[in-house]
DNA sequence: TTAAGTCCTTGACCCAGATCAAGCCGGGAA
DNA sequence: TTCCCGGCTTGATCTGGGTCAAGGACTTAA
């Protein structure tokens, strides 16, 4: 399909450490698998034989209680790594909210090849600790933050993270166009899609956010919007 | 202070799969640090030139708001790590919650030699990925759950703990101590305070626990427990 | 033995966000 | 060109848990 040498994600991804024989190794066990928008990748519970990096597109980690209840506990981006090695049944819930494709490893060649290339397990671990920082700063948004609150550090995060991807610059309005539906955005923050239309509306009214079309945002004032959120107005930065 | 051989995190700390050349280095640059109940270990933000691992005692990771809202993020129990390795900053506060020994490590010697020790770095990124597991299910508490059902949650967690460390038998009513006061519960559970006092003396009227005196809990009937916090009945084991 | 402090419980009231319900909007199929 | 249909908005009402307030149960200190 693709070489590892030209592939959108070399740089960012558990490949992003490895030298160009350890590539070439990974290179042979890889393999690419494609969903469209909507489809569920796998099942929590299931057996799983692999791992895999996002590619491209966006899918989301949810777990379900039996009601129905539903949780979102990972959005996975390009670059993020889906499964755990040394674990033989997913989790969680995996779905591909966009059109996605995957760079698939066979799990046990690729916890052999962990074992010998310290350079994955390293960026693997780095890429760990990240998402558990995430999940930790999201523990306080879903823990004690108000819903505008939560709408407000929801759309910073997708902000923060497009601004990140494609400008460097710092000033200016920023805009982006949001990859979920008003539903998963209500799974992600613990709040029903009433109650995030109603704050997204309040938002745009009080003019935080400008709104083209529904999915389309436009950031006039990012302090602004990082005062709603209730975030230091520095944002908080660590090295 | 202690030899690592008659260390009791031994074997689940982050030098669990150490050989005992390895373990000798890290004997080297070890330091044992001691905190009393209710101390600030680290505060956010602070400089934090170390990483450690919980010996014995308890303590919290917590995240503040300006305003004063406290969420927990974690829950320290012996053996768990403190601190990250690359990062120069705490990101949380660290507070002992009853009287605690840390076994330390100054950061750059520790960063060196998980460098040259693929087994230290094997084993952290397995803690790492156990926490976000943790955090993950803790997100679907936080988000979705009623009072009602987090307090069972915290309770299970923390029955289900004790029950590891102490007994191996399945049978019979299991008694622990709670290690937290109800406002430490509270920050756990994005509640407050008062909420959980009402919720825990639901849940004692009627026979899902019994009390003996505030902190003693006697849970006679473990599914009853998983039931009310609304998990699967057979507590949704992993491989 | 009292006093002061910490932790916890309980009651009364209120409000943010859930629930229930109706209808709008825009794109694709027939 | 109309008709779905999925995604979204908005209104009316309800309620779980927050807030405010009072007081109980221990523990330590004088």
């Amino acid at each position: 399909m693709q070489e590892c040498a030209d592939c959108p994600i070399r740089h960012r991804a558990v490949c992003a450490r490895c030298e160009p024989d350890e590539l070439d190794r990974l290179d042979s066990i890889k393999y690419y698998r494609s969903f469209e928008a909507g489809q569920t990748v796998i099942w929590s519970g299931d057996a799983m034989d692999f791992v895999a990096s996002v590619v491209s597109g966006i899918a989301t980690l949810t777990q379900t209680m039996e009601d129905g209840r539903t949780q979102m506990v990972g959005l996975l981006l390009p670059s993020d790594f889906v499964g755990r090695p040394g674990r033989s049944r997913a989790a969680y819930d995996v779905v591909a909210t966009t059109d996605i494709v995957m760079c698939c490893f066979r799990r046990k060649p690729f916890e052999d090849m962990m074992v010998r290339t310290p350079h994955i397990a390293q960026r693997l671990l780095e890429m760990t600790l990240d998402e558990l920082d995430a999940a930790r700063e999201w523990m306080l948004v879903l823990g004690r933050k108000t819903a505008r609150e939560k709408i407000a550090s929801l759309l910073a995060i997708i902000g923060r993270r497009d601004a990140a991807l494609y400008l460097s610059g710092k000033a200016g309005p920023l805009t982006f166009d949001l990859p979920l539906t008003r539903e998963a955005m209500a799974d992600y923050l613990g709040l029903t899609l009433e109650t995030v239309s109603r704050q997204v509306s309040a938002l745009k009214k009080d003019g935080v956010i400008v709104l083209e079309g529904k999915r389309r945002v436009i950031v006039p004032d990012m302090n602004r919007l990082l005062e709603e959120a209730g975030d230091d107005s520095d944002g908080g930065m660590l090295s």
